[in-house]
DNA sequence: TGAAATGTTGGGGCG
DNA sequence: ACGCCCCAACATTTC
């Protein structure tokens, strides 16, 4: 065995199974150092937000003692990673430094300058694409270009080998001995001081076992009913592993293994496409996260409008179905998909407002939070990305909230001041007669609040200004 | 992964 | 019996 160590550093791939850069560093005989570094200042204005932080948290406490079952102690450290592996591998002498590929600009970056420093360091470096399917590039049309519409990206992709990868390594990992210091991960910060967080722990369980407990329960129940329940944000019809896939606690490799000669799995698996597309678009057009992709809507004229995105921020726009998924987020810092789109839509369509607003709060709140299909998602709605809704299509929050909620039960859930309210009226409750109001016990624009904006008038004020700027 | 407006069709009430 | 009207249901177009 040699005797000089291997680094594996830890990024957005918190597990150990289904991880080719940690199956190559295991596969080295030689002692495993696996460090992960704390460094938010190198993720540029994409700093992980105040949910994704609760998450790396306990994400990072889980994988420590996952870690430990194998006798190796997680590093943490925080700095530059350039300069932290640079220290690490001057005093270890370590021959290598290995991880799983991050696909944001600023990651990319950083990467960039960590390859650069190993270099001069005379140490080696092996990167691998761990968190995608298909890695960026390698899906393009005939002409060689990324594909900017779904369905043939879809098709493309079907056609495409997967890189097979193993689950857990099999022979023995051997730990490295020497003692080279560790932050704890409380040291980090990461939890908030004030205890907004509550319900977070009812509601998820961060960590590769989780993760892998949550999609053996998809399979079990959730996956025969996903294209019948996965719209209908008061049921559990969706898979839950978007925090687990962002934070690499599960492989989207593993996921496409364990579902691919299901019958009916189709539906899912496209969504898992869905993602792999979103990264693609990232890395081949990496300034989306700020800017429209259709270069055209970087003048559209949107409104800079803080007091309705702080209504919309706080769950009171009066739209019940908007208003319930906006503290849906804030409570248990997750949305349903559904309602994403229709709180995105209200947003950006109804309101008028910049979608980069709506992104940087989803940032912030959402423990899923995903550069790529973040970005991708918000500019998906607002009509100026890729395969994008056209700008006229306008969602009504009314008929959304009827058709996927018809009994109302997600928005008593997240709205309890409107669960006296009869069925007929819960989506509505502007519309309600007196009569049922005071019943109910419902004083608008006390008790719950009047529509900040009239939908109808909203939509054809927005159709109109579209028409007037195209 | 939209919704509203407009057009078409066909059954039934009614003079 | 027949034509007319109404309107629901469905289809198509438009935004």
């Amino acid at each position: 065995m040699n005797t000089r160590p291997v680094i594996f550093w830890f990024r957005q791939d918190l597990r150990l199974a289904f991880n080719p850069a940690f199956l190559h560093a295991a596969a080295q005989h030689a002692p495993l150092i696996a460090v992960y570094i704390w460094s938010p200042e190198e993720e540029g204005m994409w700093k992980p937000g105040a949910a994704s932080c609760w998450w790396l948290h306990h994400s990072l406490k889980a994988l420590e003692s996952e870690l430990k079952d194998m006798g190796i102690q997680l590093c943490i450290q925080r700095g530059k990673a350039a300069a932290v592996l640079k220290r690490i591998v001057k005093q270890t002498e370590a021959t290598e430094v290995v991880w799983n590929i991050r696909y944001e600009p600023d990651a990319v970056k950083q990467e960039k300058k960590v390859k650069d420093a190993l270099e001069q360091s005379g140490c080696a470096a092996a990167s691998f694409h761990g968190n995608l399917l298909f890695a960026p590039g390698s899906i393009l049309t005939g002409e060689g270009n990324p594909y900017q519409v779904f369905t043939p990206f879809y098709r493309a992709c079907l056609k495409e080998a997967i890189e097979p990868v193993r689950g857990k390594f099999s022979g023995k990992v051997f730990a490295f001995r020497a003692k080279i210091g560790s932050l704890k991960t409380d040291d980090l910060n990461l939890l908030p001081d004030i205890g907004w967080d509550k319900g977070f722990y009812e509601q998820w369980q961060p960590g590769e076992k989780a993760a892998q407990a949550a999609l053996r329960q998809f399979v079990k129940k959730g996956l025969s009913s996903y294209s019948k329940e996965r719209d209908e944000p008061s049921k559990v019809g969706t898979s839950l592993l978007s925090a687990h896939l962002h934070f690499g606690e599960i492989a989207p490799f593993q996921i496409w293994e364990a579902l691919r000669t299901i019958k009916s799995s189709e539906p899912f698996l496209r969504q898992i496409i869905w993602r792999e597309f979103a990264y693609h678009l990232l890395v081949h057009f990496p300034r989306t996260p700020t800017r429209a992709l259709k270069e055209k809507f970087n003048d559209f004229p949107w409104k800079k409008n803080s007091r309705a995105l702080k209504a919309w921020q706080k769950g009171m726009t009066g739209y019940p179905i908007i208003d319930a998924g906006m503290r849906q987020l804030w409570k248990t810092g997750w949305m349903h998909n559904r309602v994403r789109m229709v709180a995105a839509s209200f947003l950006v369509k109804d309101l008028m407002v910049p979608w980069q607003d709506g992104a940087k709060w989803f940032w912030d709140t959402l423990v899923d939070a995903d550069l790529a299909n973040n970005t991708f998602g918000w500019q998906w709605c607002a009509g100026c990305g890729a395969d994008a809704a056209p700008y006229f299509r306008i969602f009504n929050p009314e008929t959304q909230s009827k058709r996927f909620d018809p009994k109302g039960d997600y928005i008593r859930k997240f709205v309890p001041e409107l669960k006296a309210l009869p069925d007929r009226w819960v989506h509505a409750p502007h519309l309600a007669p007196d009569d049922v109001l005071k019943k109910a016990g419902i004083v608008l624009g006390k008790t719950y609040p009047a529509p900040i904006i009239d939908h109808d008038t909203a939509r054809k004020d927005a159709l109109r200004i579209y028409h007037r700027w195209a």
